[in-house]
DNA sequence: CTGAAAGCGCTTACAG
DNA sequence: CTGAAAGCGCTTACAG
């Protein structure tokens, strides 16, 4: 069915032309300044290409030349990061950007998910050296499989963190800490002296390093507190910590800590922000079906920023290795304003519920 | 800066080990059944490529095996569809998600954007063949191109439409007319007699084909009546065409009218869905408030279906071409609801615009 | 069971 | 200005 005429290759126009295939391969490519070939050759091998409907194969290309014009885009996590619902799909979309205007195509490395967390090298093989260079990312990043890279001087970032020393490769992280401090401070400015930060756990290093930004910024401010709820399971327990508190005002600071806090607002045991503002260290959603006062990780812009490094690495523009720290902006949104007076009681009759 | 140590290539595996090069292919591709390895030979093999941190160069295999596990994602765009703002993006979530499953990887053509429309061959060129086969997708499928790779046997598959013969290549494309038919068909059976389609304009195949859908629901109905609203710029147009239509619902068939429904809606001009139902031939975003009656385009559906395709075709599984409709579903929101008794005039006081 | 050799389709010095 | 040749790093019949 398929036609099987086999494609025809560099010799086939060289024969054809009447020339070599060097000669081919120089027209084809465009290589002036080289080597000056007459208009008359020129144009004997443009019309046999065109005649035979040649085109190179890039395989054979890529092998000779050593340079693909190719990025690569790996994550760490079992499967790829399908579709909206994953975040890791913003960065791709920065990525996807930067491919195009910096006339690049892109390697997704969709194969070997769903068999537990994917190595770089796959049964001690490689198959990233198709990709002229790679972006990494990912919350488990193989430190075994980047410092085999690193050590054959294979271009590429990682997005995220790693236990390999900052300056022996290139990463690209959200400043979570600025954020976080420019959270905290949008509530200072609004009269809040009593900030509570929730979280689920501090299990993971940027949690750490929001609630760290926190801390700085109600340092900073001399005249105010800042206390820790954590790992509260329910609405009713995080009702009870903020009361018991005092606070005015509550940081999430993990994502895995919003339903009970939308638990705590559905249910109108408090009114946001009359009696208590409310700001999300993350990109917010829809879900509290009014704007939300957040930090924006906007992280199609750290899929651009890690395209850009890893594509000057590869073109030589590049000595040391760095971690480049993006600042992540703070929104107002509707969920924070003006401290009350003082502690209205959160609700009215709210149970006494204790730890 | 980089280390310039050479990559170990077979050959430095092969002189450690003190085998050929073949043998040592023959070992690390564990080609068991062709030829029989002994125990000893392989380890030692193994050892040396282990010490040497070898691993294979893709390319170099690409090229001698001619078959890479690679298909590719062309978009005739402009520009790549970026964001989940592009409703492009849609397919390709299908296309990662099964490329996944099916252990290939994914190569996007995010390169020769902004230069006005794709084209498959750049300056007569085709970078193509680096994938085993490719998925296209666009409103303006190059025909010219898609013809060659036709005759050179290149197996793809087309997301759209195209004025080549459905059975000469492989296509795969909503049934829209029959998603249309099914939203009429609801409509019919909550007791709406006086239907009207409103649209921009008929520019587009698809669009035509849901004018279609409607028509022959409405004509099997037998006793209901289509009418056409047509390039309606504002809500008081559209408004006074509904009136002027009796209608007691109204079908959206191209996105490009959904400001002016909005607008009508928006100002209380018409309740939704007592004075008029509303439904709309695409999928529904979360503009209007409420869940909108729809039909579900699925586009990552389609992005899966076509993977299967092209794979199947890689595989030569397939013999014949075709075209592949795939069934558009219709959701029923809180847009629709049952007829009116009689035309309740839309609105009291409405301003008696005519065309 | 293993080695020597041809081949995949290109690019690029190097001679002429 | 052009040709012959080596090389990119692998795979795979084909002899032994």
């Amino acid at each position: 069915m398929v036609s099987s005429a086999r494609r025809p290759t560099q010799e086939d126009v060289a024969r054809r032309a009447g020339v070599s295939r060097g000669t081919v391969s120089l027209v084809l490519n465009d290589r002036r300044g080289r080597v000056l070939i007459s208009a008359a050759t020129r144009e004997k091998v443009v019309a046999a290409a065109r005649d035979l409907g040649y085109s190179p194969n890039p395989v054979a290309q890529m092998l000779a030349r050593g340079r693909n014009r190719i990025i690569g885009f790996f994550t760490f996590e079992q499967t790829f990061p399908y579709g909206e619902e994953d975040f890791h799909h913003r960065y791709l979309v920065g990525v996807e950007r930067e491919a195009c205007s910096r006339d690049f195509d892109l390697l997704l490395f969709t194969r070997g998910g769903g068999e537990g967390p994917k190595a770089i090298y796959r049964s001690g093989m490689n198959t990233l050296r198709l990709a002229d260079g790679c972006i990494f990312i990912g919350t488990d990043p193989d430190p075994e499989g980047l410092q085999r890279l690193l050590a054959e001087g294979y271009p590429f970032v990682l997005i995220g963190r790693t236990r390999i020393a900052p300056d022996a490769l290139d990463t690209v992280v959200h400043d979570h800490a600025g954020g976080a401090a420019e959270a905290a401070r949008h509530l200072l400015g609004l009269g809040h002296r009593a900030i509570a930060v929730a979280l689920q756990s501090q299990d993971t290093e940027f949690i750490r390093e929001r609630v760290e930004g926190c801390r700085r910024a109600v340092a900073e401010a001399g005249d105010a507190r800042l206390s820790l709820i954590e790992s509260c399971p329910g609405a009713a327990e995080l009702k009870a910590a903020l009361l018991s508190h005092g606070a005015t005002a509550l940081i999430c600071a993990d994502r895995r800590i919003l339903p009970a806090v939308r638990a705590l607002v559905a249910e109108g045991e408090v009114r946001v922000p009359d009696e208590l503002s409310v700001a999300l260290l993350a990109t917010a959603g829809p879900e509290f079906g009014m704007p939300v006062s957040h930090v924006d990780l906007n992280r199609a812009r750290l899929g651009r920023i890690a395209f850009e490094r890893v594509s000057a690495r590869i073109e030589g523009r590049l000595s040391g290795f760095a971690r480049i720290s993006v600042p992540c902006q703070f929104v107002a949104g509707a969920t924070t304003g003006p401290a009350p007076r003082r502690l209205s009681g959160a609700a009215a009759g709210g149970r006494r519920s204790r730890g």
